[in-house]
RNA sequence: CGGGGUGUGGCACAGUUUGGUAGUGCGCUUGGUUCGGGACCAAGAGGCCAUGGGUUCGAAUCCCGUCACUCCGACCA
């Protein structure tokens, strides 16, 4: 037994040793991506591409319930169309990919590689809406980006990655702003609903939204280390890229108005959030949500006569109601355990002569390794049953550990003491709304505005850094 | 982009200081014994030592460049 700990320990760096090398280890051995030849560009295999396909699926759903539709835009796009944005250009410009050459003739005017579509969209918007009966346009996209960055990390930070980005003009900014705050509303009950993680909505301060925005909004999420991750942004762009692309229509006293407009979206690093929320030192844990493989079947004593056929029935009949896998191969019982274990499988059904013997099967959950005897006559829902338990025990946990983490702090020294004696966290502090106060806090502690959050408390009168009147409560925190 | 570390069979590493023609463990293949928490025995296969140049009779080892990964900052979904 020792012996076995020892080697389980050694399998991953343990998070309490290195956070950041415990990530880049579940990563790895939980087989979610691939380095490629290229920085930044990462090989997503099956059982991470699967996790994301389920995100996808759950998510597409979502909006085109709310009347939104799919379509598919260039992935080049010519430099004078990304400049027709003044604030969009000069935000994006670090880390814009160009191509320059077709096979070996020079372009005649340069590409770059799409780092976001809103330049395509509104070239089409331009070109296709004319009248208000042609309105709302409710597009969406699933593609990839590429934005050159300058250090990178799987899922977390790479130089392409897959999104979904929502674009949509309206007739009246009251339609814009409306659709802004219904997505975001939409990504934080994905997140919590689906990926089993508490967020805090709120709004970006001037310094922090998007380039050529009006108001950016977030749903920022807490990483098991105390450090904020930005899970989802909506924008609301007011008609400032509509005046710049020439993006009109007719209204009904036959006036001509400039649309409004919003984009909205969430990335791979949906997954990235999922480890580092869920995750423990046996690796990772997924949301039975997204969950390629929801309960993995493991036989007992495999050579005993009737075991594999047992395991391979109840395989084929609880296939119909969750992902279901089993192992038959001939590594040992304990070796599987901890193999499913880290690709953090939610249930494991372990079968064998004795439960064969007394019509049961073993459950275990994932998150807390707890057992359960379960008579094969009601398994179903037994299952049902665990996995939507084990889910609203993941959310409990991460919003445990954001009560844990959550420093209201009043001046900018119980900041950092808070940060020092209890690591990362949500530091919520009154401000005063002004840059230079901004600017100073994180000057001071380390800890950006991670948004205005939409629940706001009354902490005190006057801002932390300055002492003058506080207009808001903000979120400050350390961010990946 | 600044600072540190690393690159050697699929994986984790030793070998580099002091140049002499590559090794260990895990994994893999085959056969057998095992099987309720990472099993064991036996026999095998697999590497122009990240890459380009240089020094040398001879380079994994010394020198110069490049690339990638990684950690810590600044920037970003």
């Amino acid at each position: 037994m020792a012996d076995n700990n020892k080697k389980m320990v050694e399998a991953i760096t343990s998070m309490e040793e290195d956070f950041a090398k415990w990530y880049t280890d579940v990563v790895k051995k939980a087989e979610l991506v691939d380095y490629s030849s290229v920085k930044g560009c990462m090989v997503i295999k099956p059982y991470g591409y699967a996790i994301w396909e389920l995100i996808q699926k759950q998510m597409d759903e979502r909006f085109k319930a709310l009347g939104h539709e799919n379509v598919y835009m260039p992935l080049f796009i010519p430099e004078s169309l990304l400049q027709k944005e003044k604030d969009h250009v000069e935000g994006f410009a670090p880390e814009v990919a160009w191509v320059t050459h077709g096979g070996s003739e020079p372009l005649p005017e340069r590409l770059c590689v799409r780092p976001t579509s809103e330049t395509l969209f509104c070239e089409h918007y331009a070109a296709t809406v004319h009248s208000y009966r042609d309105l709302p346009k409710l597009y969406n996209q699933w593609c990839n980006v590429v934005r050159w960055e300058k250090t990178t990390r799987p899922f977390l930070r790479t130089r392409e990655f897959l999104w979904q980005e929502g674009h949509t003009v309206h007739a009246t900014a009251e339609e814009a702003v409306a659709e802004t705050e219904q997505m975001l509303n939409v990504y934080a009950d994905f997140c919590e609903n689906v990926l089993n993680m508490p967020v805090v909505k709120g709004r970006k301060t001037e310094s922090d939204k998007f380039a050529g925005a009006v108001a950016t909004y977030a749903i920022e999420a807490m990483m098991h280390d105390g450090k904020a991750l930005q899970a989802g942004t909506s924008h609301y762009f007011g008609d400032g890229f509509a005046r710049a692309f020439n993006m009109t229509f007719t209204d009904k006293e036959n006036k001509l108005q400039y649309m409004h407009q919003t984009s909205w979206g969430t990335t791979t690093r949906l997954i990235g959030a999922i480890i580092m929320s869920h995750g423990d030192n046996n690796g990772l844990v997924l949301p039975p949500k997204v969950a390629p493989t929801q309960v993995i079947v493991i036989p007992i004593a495999a050579h005993k006569p009737g075991v594999n056929e047992k395991a391979q029935e109840l395989v084929e009949r609880l296939s119909k109601r969750f992902r279901v896998k089993a192992d038959f191969s001939d590594n040992s019982a304990g070796w599987k355990f901890a193999e499913y274990e880290m690709k953090g499988v939610p249930l494991r059904l372990e079968i064998g002569p004795k439960d064969i013997e007394k019509n049961q099967c073993v459950l275990v959950r994932r998150d807390n390794r707890e057992k359960y005897f379960v008579s094969l006559d009601n398994l179903e829902e037994e299952i049902e049953t665990l996995l939507d338990t084990l889910g609203k025990a993941l959310y409990e946990k991460a919003a445990g550990n954001i009560a844990n983490r959550t420093y209201r702090c009043a001046s900018i020294e119980e900041i950092k003491q808070n940060l020092a004696e209890k690591g990362d966290g949500f530091v919520l502090a009154m401000w005063c709304g002004e840059e230079e106060c901004e600017d100073k806090v994180k000057e001071l502690t380390g800890v950006g505005s991670r948004c205005i959050p939409f629940k706001q408390e009354h902490l005190s009168d006057t801002c932390v850094c300055c002492g003058k009147p506080a207009k808001h409560m903000v979120v400050w925190g350390n961010a990946y």
